[in-house]
DNA sequence: ATGTCGTGTTAAACACGA
């Protein structure tokens, strides 16, 4: 069994004590961290090391950065989205080949921000996104594409009112990206197994949106369909938002069966 | 649209992203 999460973390270094506890509870195989905003020679490898868990760390000043953490041997494939031509390129994406398995860990852009520039790059990156997800069914290879893809990809996926139509988390355009990708043939980890309900992972810190559950489903699993076919479970650790000082998202969990 | 966070510049607020 190999169980694999992701968590945006919003600051690792505010959020460091949160994830060693967390690693001490649940024992993830392979953790994906996003928005951990700091330089990667800030991480703090050193921490998560001697908690068992050895890490690639992709980061930048301030904002993005992702980094895996994982208690198997893994090797690095890549440090940067594939097929996305970019002259500013961000801290969005890293990826490991680790037990048979290649996992992807990504930021996708919020695209609320930088107008209709902000926007394009958004689908820009699901764009590059989709091509990478082709080129790795192509080659046959099993893999998860996880993190947190800033999509609500259904109107049951949004809280009522949590968001104004033309958000760029749901608009159409955005839907009709993220449905591109899901239809080359991969599983959505947590439909899969939960084909209705509200299963948010993120939660606002505005407007009382926790108390209220107004919350979001935007950080997802994607699987290649031979790990599809080993999926055992999918869900998102809800208690870590009442937690204090939290992130204002909760980890997604994903369990397969050993091939 | 925003009641909150986090980072950073810069000197107690402000800008920006989410």
């Amino acid at each position: 069994m190999m169980k694999i999460a992701s968590w945006n973390v919003n600051s690792i270094r505010q959020r460091q004590q949160h994830v060693l506890d967390w690693l001490e509870r649940e024992k993830p195989d392979l953790l994906g961290l996003q928005e951990i905003k700091c330089e990667s020679a800030a991480f703090p490898a050193e921490a998560f090391r001697e908690a068992g868990y050895d890490s690639v760390v992709v980061g930048q000043k301030s904002y993005n950065g992702v980094a895996i953490l994982s208690r198997l041997p893994f090797e690095v494939t890549t440090r940067g989205l594939p097929f996305l031509d970019d002259e500013d390129p961000q801290a969005r994406y890293v990826e490991v080949r680790a037990a048979g398995l290649v996992f992807g860990n990504l930021y996708l852009p919020n695209g609320n921000s930088g107008g209709s520039v902000g926007y394009a790059a958004k689908l820009a990156f699901m764009e590059a996104l989709a091509l990478h997800a082709r080129a790795l069914l192509d080659a046959g290879t099993d893999f998860i594409l996880a993190g947190d893809y800033n999509v609500c990809p259904t109107d049951e996926d949004c809280a009522p009112g949590a968001l104004p139509p033309t958000d760029a988390l749901l608009r159409p355009e955005t839907r009709a990206a993220f449905r591109r990708l899901v239809w080359l043939g991969l599983t959505d980890a947590m439909r899969a197994l939960h084909p209705h309900g509200r299963h948010y992972t993120f939660w606002d810190y505005q407007a009382g949106a926790w108390p209220r559950d107004s919350g979001l489903r935007i950080d997802h699993a994607l699987l290649s369909p031979r790990v599809a076919e080993r999926l055992l479970a999918a869900q998102p650790d809800r208690d870590e938002r009442g937690r204090a000082q939290p992130s204002d998202h909760v980890p997604l969990i994903v369990t397969i069966e050993d091939p």
